[in-house]
DNA sequence: AAAATAGTGTCTCTTAGACACTATTCC
DNA sequence: GGAATAGTGTCTAAGAGACACTATTTT
């Protein structure tokens, strides 16, 4: 059974609570598309949005959850079985009728997740409950529950945004990549071509990556294989990918 | 009274729900240092952090506030009067042991404030209950209630970031300005002089500010005033003012 | 004229982008 | 050798920073 620790806070605040949740934006590149997890809701009638798709997420758990991020990292290792995937708070949504149960505000976090480690996600226990969306043009085809729509748009324009000054998209390649694989994956998340000089120039001067000894063969030249030296923090550039000048006009 | 429109959660649900609050952390440049609002908190000893500085926020109305946006426009119109000042969502913060009183997590905004508004603040009600702290090195040197310094070093965090490479600053000066106010302004927020040919390419290429027909005037030449062509969204540079090699060393 | 700040011009350096070129593997 | 992809070099253009220069006001 769930504690009670605030009722009391009920009287004495005088007040209603609004309620609580927190939702994760999980992103990976799936069959070379940037593709977000949905989770169906059950069929439970008396829940809101039954059998629809949703963002993974839910209620805080006030006695197992020390913290927002606890909660978040909580979420991810349930649907995914992951605890050190790449994790950045999104931002707050919030009002009175995003769900119908009452005046409600999530926490909603955006992850980013390796492609060698998403065909195991799917083979959990109940798997068609679960699915990779492709992300078309700036949103999903699906129609999700409450204003999950609208939050993953949120998060692709997050992603989007820091793609072109960031190193973000090395927490979507596998552990070790080549730099052709790095550069594919820029440009699945940005929906453009980029110049094959510039972008190496550019991450092998910010120096995220280490080589490794080893080559990824194919039918031509084997590719230099590298891995990112910290796992944690993404690199941050001085400038973006687009210029000001092909901007404007 | 409030209501407690969410009344029949608390069964239906079966669990507790998180305390949920909406704080600001409104800056403003006064007396050529960046500083941040704190309202005092009253002296019942009921309540937490009683006399403490804070920031200004609060509970969630759920019956007036239509959403968490709502909330934080209708505090920072009963601190400021203001109902136009620039406003964006900073983050939240939640855990079990920020607020005394129970697990709590608050959605946290900042808002900047015109120069020339900031005198009539402090002119409102309860005087005393209110101030300007400056900002020393990255942070208050005020201690304020819950954590909320935190949330304030967070906030100074995000916009000396932006600043690098947006035009929030307008946001801080007078209605009609001076290039050379705005470089102040700048500088003051960054905490570092720029230069003046490169700072006003920057300004004047970005077209965000418009000639109005007047002049500073001083014991000297007399500087083109300006103002801001939209009050709304600040504009993005394609670089930082700090390029890369500067900070490698 | 001196002081003071407004505003401009020139030069260098960094780096993105375009694009052509070379390198190394499999077939 | 041909196909295919890996990886490099060269040139140009944009924009930041340094810094010297000119402009226009008050005193």
């Amino acid at each position: 059974m769930t504690t009670y620790a605030n009722s009391k806070n009920k009287k004495t605040l005088g007040f209603d609570l609004p309620l609580t949740t927190v939702d994760i934006v999980i992103f990976a590149v799936v069959n070379e598309q940037l593709s977000v997890l949905l989770i169906k809701r059950n069929s439970d009638a008396n829940e809101p949005y039954p059998d629809q798709w949703a963002l993974p997420g839910g209620f805080i758990n006030v006695a197992i959850d020390k913290s927002l991020q606890d909660c978040a990292l909580r979420k991810l290792s349930e649907k995914t079985g992951l605890n050190n995937a790449y994790l950045e708070q999104l931002g707050s949504w919030g009002n009175s009728s995003r769900d119908p149960r009452g005046w409600s505000s999530t926490h909603a976090y955006f992850s980013l997740i390796a492609a060698d480690v998403t065909g195991t996600i799917q083979s959990g226990a109940n798997a068609v409950d679960v699915k990779w969306a492709n992300v078309v043009g700036d949103k999903l085809k699906d129609t999700l529950a409450f204003d999950h729509n609208q939050i993953v748009c949120a998060a692709i324009e997050r992603l989007r945004n820091k793609v072109e000054y960031t190193s973000l998209p090395a927490f979507l390649v596998s552990k070790e990549f080549t730099l052709s694989e790095l550069q594919k994956t820029y440009e699945i998340v940005l929906g453009r071509k980029l110049d094959k000089s510039a972008f190496r120039t550019r991450i092998l001067s910010a120096k995220l990556v280490e080589e490794v000894p080893r080559y990824r063969a194919g039918s031509n030249r084997p590719a230099q294989l590298y891995t990112l030296k910290s796992l944690l923090d993404p690199v941050i550039f001085q400038r973006t990918f687009k210029p000001l000048s092909s901007n404007s006009k």
